[in-house]
RNA sequence: GCCGGCAUAGCUCAGGGGUAGAGCUACUGUCUUGUAAACAGUAGGUCCCCGGUUCAAAUCCGGGUGCCGGCUCCA
């Protein structure tokens, strides 16, 4: 229950506390501070969570007044323009029914509508003027709080059912806010900007069809995608930088480098070309690397095996419509889309002992799934693809240095990509799930006290587990500050128990053990678009597959700068020659363009002292260096996985 | 799977009911090249597929396929 406090103290950024008696706004705040500070404001923040200007106050703490120039701005522009835009629709087409906006205003806003057609793209050129024309009457914002039968009285008379339905999913309890802008009135919980004035740019990006509440057995509604800023300028860098990040596309970048290719004839299943191949290669090659000292044994496991095989699994009742199926022998066969079963098969070939226990299988193999058409996307969703898989069958006891192990080594290796941003969350028992809760209790709590035992932070993300078991996944941020789900280690007593296995326990009698599923990259191929997107195709020096490109400076060094290449080619490096005759800048801009990492000029200097000219992808010229101190340099950094050049 | 859009040369794209266009690339020749694009010429097309309308369809209409943006789902 809300205690009735005297005053409110807000601790402002500089430190000072203001005193103000409940019910104080911030608009009046700003006030009392500067007659500018208070026209300019657009939003405020308490305690980290952002306000509207016209919320009276009921409690201090850490405050601050948000003005049009404030980058925090955006997220009120936007949330605002978002009445405008539904404003203007009603206007447009009183018909359509008001559904709800977004959430999530840091980079865009939308709003849904009840509406018996498709938005065109000429509907959307007239609703932004509309829009623009709703802006140049500079309504201010009105913040309502209204009792719930107010509320549905109001949108029932105004035809909005849609509304009524939203406004039932409101908690009991919780204040009901009504926001006003000129005409517009819409059930919302702000916070807005003070006025339409501060909108000072507005865009329409696109319309969709949407599933209402995003349930797909509702009906359909359409959705209007637009964003909004201060001013145009801030509109324009916007655009250009969703430009930018439509250069490092890895589709485009994928054809660009001859990467890899997709064809009509094997839809969403990728073939990768020499160099897409070569980087797969080179990150499979180190997970090799970690696997073997980590204690994994790569396995090979076959591509399509009987139905039989995944009904014991459980894949054909809870996975099969995303299973490839094929018949031979009058059998049944189905296509893998996971490794796991084949590998209980193996630990099943022979009686096991706990002295074996850990035993650990490392796969690569090549998994199929049918992904609807529609929900693929260039290497990120694919349905043929490969994961850097590893099953480890253990003890109750060894659970938690196991999971703790998998752990260690999958932060170890996104240390090596520069991925430093890696967020753990621990996903605890789904609703739908099977086995006892005690298993459960148990399971979650190995898996807690693994992470805690080392001080590993996590968030807990309750009801995300798997059906068989609670999992640990992990997520990275890139470069263009998108989140990833890479790597995770599920816990599994299913599996073990479906297919019977057993080791022989030190008291001699049989026990199940504990499956362990592990994997470090997801798939190899979504990785490698992540990749690609993070580098902007620049690899490092490790996975680029051409390393270093010998470019003579007219053809009578063609035969110098041939052996070059093949001194380089022999100690390893991935080397190519540019024989042709063109000019050396020609040469260098190409090679620059398919961001070779070094680029060797030759002439007659190099040929006289036996060296070569480094230029490095940036730009900066190294200098002449002999072959063998080339290599030195080349090798050292392959070796170690270095992100320099 | 659902909503919408798109499909023209190897690539990026223009055009458009009546003989198919550009730049880059490729190839050939000239030049012999020194750190981000020498010059000239040549070649290159079932205008995605199937059907319909029309004297005539790459263009208009319908269906299919693939791709793109969303929704849903997901490694």
């Amino acid at each position: 229950m809300e205690t009735t406090i005297e005053a409110v103290h807000l601790t402002l950024p500089d430190g000072s506390v203001r005193t103000v008696p409940p019910g104080t706004t911030p608009l009046e705040v700003a006030a009392s501070i500067g007659p500018r500070l208070a026209k300019d404001a657009v939003g405020a923040e308490l305690d980290g969570r952002k306000v509207d200007l016209r919320l009276p106050l009921a409690q201090g703490g850490a405050f601050r007044i948000f003005t049009v120039k404030s980058p925090e701005a955006g997220e009120f522009i936007r949330h605002s323009a978002e009445h405008v835009l539904a404003d203007a629709v009603k206007r447009l087409w009183p018909e359509a029914e008001i559904d709800a906006g977004r959430k999530d205003h840091s980079e865009k806003f939308q709003y849904d509508f009840r509406f018996p057609r498709a938005f065109t793209p000429d509907d959307l050129a007239r609703i932004e003027d509309k829009m623009r024309e709703i802006l140049a009457e500079k309504s201010g914002f009105e913040r309502i709080e209204v009792s719930r039968g107010e509320a549905e009285r109001v949108f029932r008379d105004l035809g909005e059912t849609l509304k009524v339905e939203r406004l039932k999913e409101i908690p009991e309890g919780e204040t009901i806010t009504l926001y006003r802008d000129g005409r517009f009135t819409d059930l919302c919980r702000g916070p807005h900007v003070q006025n339409l004035s501060q909108i000072g740019a507005v865009k329409l990006l696109e319309a969709s069809g949407v599933y209402w509440k995003g349930d797909e057995s509702n009906e359909r509604l359409q959705r209007i995608y637009g964003t909004a800023f201060g001013s145009e300028k801030e509109l324009a860098e916007y655009l250009a930088q969703v430009e930018l990040a439509r250069a490092r596309d890895h589709r485009r970048l994928g054809q660009e480098l001859d990467l890899f290719s997709f064809n009509p004839l094997a839809p969403a299943m990728p073939f990768l070309h020499p160099k897409g191949a070569a980087i797969y290669i080179a990150l499979i090659d180190y997970v090799r690397e970690l696997n073997a000292r980590y204690g994994y044994g790569e396995v090979v496991t076959p591509q399509i095996l009987d139905v039989e095989l995944w009904k014991t699994s459980g894949h054909y009742d809870n996975y099969q419509e995303n299973m490839f199926f094929t018949e031979a022998d009058e059998r049944e066969m189905a296509v893998k889309p996971m490794n796991c079963p084949t590998h209980c098969l193996i630990f099943g070939t022979r009686l096991r002992s706990y002295r074996d226990l850990p035993i650990r299988y490392a796969d690569f193999g090549r998994l199929h799934r049918y992904e609807r058409s529609g929900v693929t996307n260039g290497l990120f969703r694919v349905r043929s693809f490969q994961q850097d898989d590893a099953h480890v069958f253990c003890t109750e006891e060894q659970v938690e240095s196991a999971v703790l192990a998998a752990t260690g080594m999958i932060l170890e290796l996104y240390r090596t990509f520069g991925f430093d941003e890696v967020r753990i969350e621990l996903s605890t028992r789904p609703a739908k799930r099977i086995g006892s809760d005690e298993l459960w209790d148990h399971a979650e709590a190995s898996l807690a006290r693994a992470l805690d035992g080392r001080c590993i932070r996590y968030q807990v993300n309750p009801g995300d587990g798997a059906f068989y078991g609670p999992k640990i996944d992990f997520h990275v941020q890139d470069a263009l500050g998108r989140s990833w789900q890479l790597g995770t280690v599920q816990l599994d007593y299913q599996m073990p128990q479906r297919f019977g296995l057993k080791y022989v326990a030190a008291d001699g009698a049989e026990h199940q053990p504990v499956m362990i599923h592990r994997a470090m990259l997801g798939s190899v191929e979504r990785f490698l678009a992540i990749l690609i997107e993070q580098t902007a195709g620049a690899f490092p020096l490790w996975l680029a597959p051409v390393q270093a490109v010998v470019l003579p400076v007219s053809e009578k060094f063609a035969g110098y700068g041939e052996r070059v290449r093949a001194a380089l080619a022999a100690a390893g490096v991935q080397v190519e020659l540019d024989d042709r005759n063109e000019k050396l800048g020609y040469k260098i801009r190409e090679a620059q363009v398919q961001k070779i990492p070094y680029m060797l000029v030759v002439g007659a200097r190099e040929q006289e002292e036996g060296t070569v000219a480094v230029r490095r992808r940036a730009g900066e010229d190294l200098g002449a260096l002999t072959v063998d101190a080339f290599l030195a340099r080349v090798g050292d950094l392959v070796a170690s996985r270095s992100r320099e050049l």
